[in-house]
DNA sequence: AATACTGTCAACCGCCCCTAA
DNA sequence: CTTAGGGGCGGTTGACAGTAT
């Protein structure tokens, strides 16, 4: 028979996350590990349901997340891959480190559809971005977002195809942007970024505060509006751009992971370690974390792994950064 | 100043695939 | 082989903030 039941729904909490319960989960995780998503509400108490701290750390508290203030660079990517892959988001993410596929959802919803309808209306012309579209017109959404298997046969296929269509979308993007081309050491895609800190920004003070801003309470369970009431000390404003206050309730859980860091040998997101995150993810047996983090392989993988291929030839490898699609010989490659 | 409208985004929902039992 | 839960994904929603009237 199949597995005990997932949560009960009864008495399972909904609706934003508190600076208490967002801690909790860190600290969690901190020492188990991302993954048996089911144990997580078990284990800490949290009246949470698996699936929603699971979206939680992925989306948000994980380290190495970037949030908003997308670049120009990533804003080309995000149109280019999305022509090419359609709206799977999470194969996307996979090629922007630091971003969500709930972020890069998000902001294609809301800036980059509008952005090109503009664009689309100026030129009287149909770019090659369109909405929903997808070439394998399939329905699943795994495909990018598993390691590649030799032996899945059918949507290890699909993740070549995917992996080849972003490579042309990769290349188109850069291409068009190369005065603000260098090999971006970002591109290499570091198991997390070192945005690690991002947190620890967002966190920063945060415990310091707290005791000021009476909501600490507010884990016993806050009117829907109270994780901002919470949080409106003026303190100084995170690299944020959006709901200020809600970002600054979190400043300080930088020192709570430093905290937490001395207990435990991993170490996220104290606001230097940058690669501690990673340390953390392989003594955390259960690595499948979350869409951007499961398929993370560098570039430079990829790129051997479509070598191997035969995808791309290694002369082009050598200028992938600076080849363009004007260049025949590299179109003739890709297409 | 008050109200209406619009934009943004965190979180939820429901579906699908994979896999443990 | 069958069943059902876990996890991942894309779509959608609703609350809040900002802007316009």
């Amino acid at each position: 028979m199949g597995r005990p039941p997932c949560c009960d729904k009864i008495g399972v909490k909904k609706g934003p996350w508190t600076p208490e319960e967002d801690i909790i989960l860190v600290s969690y995780i901190q020492e188990h590990g991302p993954g048996n998503w089911r144990a997580v509400p078990t284990n800490t108490g949290l009246r949470r349901c698996s699936k929603s701290c699971r979206l939680r750390w992925t989306n948000y508290l994980r380290p190495g997340i970037k949030r908003g203030n997308f670049t120009e660079q990533e804003e080309k990517m995000i149109i280019h891959l999305q022509a090419l892959l359609g709206n799977r988001w999470a194969a996307i993410a996979s090629y922007l480190p630091q971003r969500t596929d709930n972020d890069i959802k998000n902001y294609w919803n809301t800036h980059l559809k509008k952005k090109l309808k503009k664009i689309e209306g100026q030129n009287g012309q149909t770019t090659h971005s369109q909405e929903g579209f997808s070439p394998n017109n399939s329905s699943t959404s795994t495909s990018s977002s598993h390691h590649h298997n030799p032996n899945k046969g059918q949507w290890e296929r699909r993740l070549q195809t995917d992996i080849h269509l972003a490579k042309q979308a990769l290349c188109e993007a850069l291409s068009i942007d190369k005065p603000d081309l260098k090999p971006d050491p970002k591109l290499t895609r570091p198991a997390y970024a070192s945005s690690a800190d991002n947190i620890a920004k967002l966190l920063e003070n945060w415990a310091i505060q707290k005791p000021n801003s009476g909501p600490s309470s507010s884990s016993t369970g806050p009117s829907p509006k109270s994780p901002q009431e919470s949080t409106t000390q003026n303190s100084s404003t995170t690299t944020i751009h959006t709901n200020k206050n809600k970002y600054d309730c979190y400043q300080g859980l930088g020192s709570l992971f430093s905290t937490l860091n001395t207990k435990s040998n991993s170490s996220i997101g104290t606001a230097s370690g940058e690669n501690s995150i990673e340390v953390a993810q392989e003594e955390s047996k259960p690595i499948p974390v979350g869409p951007t983090t499961t398929t993370e392989m560098p570039l430079s993988l990829l790129e051997k792994w479509l070598f191997e291929e035969g995808v791309i030839s290694h002369d082009h490898h050598v200028n992938l950064l600076d080849m363009s699609l004007d260049d025949p010989s590299v179109s003739a490659q890709l297409f």
